[in-house]
DNA sequence: ATAATAAATCGTAATCATTACTATTTACAA
DNA sequence: TTGTAAATAGTAATGATTACGATTTATTAT
């Protein structure tokens, strides 16, 4: 997901443009990885004085809901990052200290829809968790 | 994992027996599937008037440390249960009404360790949620 | 261009889960 | 039964997140 391609979403959604939601999206494009509310609050801050936690929340929230950005649990807080909606079903591996990820392309749900008769599957976690190249 | 087990390993580990560790692990081993540290409150306070936060929690880690309790992150909130450290490896489908589980025996790691030279691997998460059919 | 208005943001407080800490109590070993 | 380390109570602090009235701003209609 380009920045381009999120201002447009919104446009097209009928949300506002403000520059703070370009910085939002500036963020996370410019970083590749899993980021914190309070990663983003920190990054905000350099050009804002006083960005409420309601602008920032609000907006890591609607961009989830617009596919904009997707989230994950990590030790008891949420994790966003760019949306990869547009590729092919896939999963992550996250570095626990740069939060960056690798693709998985394997999906073990292929194999195992059948073994849930009578259940309502809503959705899946596949996430491996360790150190990338980079950090090691 | 039983109750007789888990106060059995307490002991052999050196830490006092008291009876709100075993209720504590009784609440485990009666309700079968993931629990909040919430709900266990709300179980002993039937029992204890004034049972502190400090007693849950430290009992919650203390277990998960010994392998008694495994945890695992929910909407933000940590959920706990019976540790299957005996049974060979496997993964859970968590049914989101419920909190009950049933085990996935398929692991997809066999698949994919090849696919992460220099990387370090320790460890990865495999949850199906949905409703199971008591739930539906 | 201007005014109207609905959306976005600010400033701040509230909430929820979790952690921390001192004083007191208790299990257990000597 | 007494000494001691461990466990707990009572409560405050912390960190992430949510909430909300007042104010500002982007966009639409005039």
């Amino acid at each position: 997901m380009q920045l381009n391609e999120a201002l447009e979403t919104l446009k097209n959604e009928g949300y506002k443009y403000t520059k703070k939601r370009e910085d939002i999206l500036s963020f996370f494009t410019e970083e590749d990885g899993y980021r914190t509310a309070s990663d983003l609050l920190n990054y905000m801050a350099d050009k804002y004085d006083g960005l409420s936690y309601d602008t920032v929340y609000r907006n890591l929230h609607l961009f989830r809901d617009l596919d904009i950005l997707e989230s994950t649990d990590l030790n008891g807080e949420k994790h966003f990052r760019l949306s990869c909606g547009h590729d092919e079903h896939h999963h992550h591996f996250i570095c626990h200290s740069c939060g960056k990820t690798k693709t998985i392309k394997a999906c073990p749900m292929n194999y195992i829809q059948q073994d849930f008769p009578g259940y309502t599957i809503e959705n899946h976690k596949f996430e491996i968790y360790g150190k990338c190249p980079a950090c090691q």
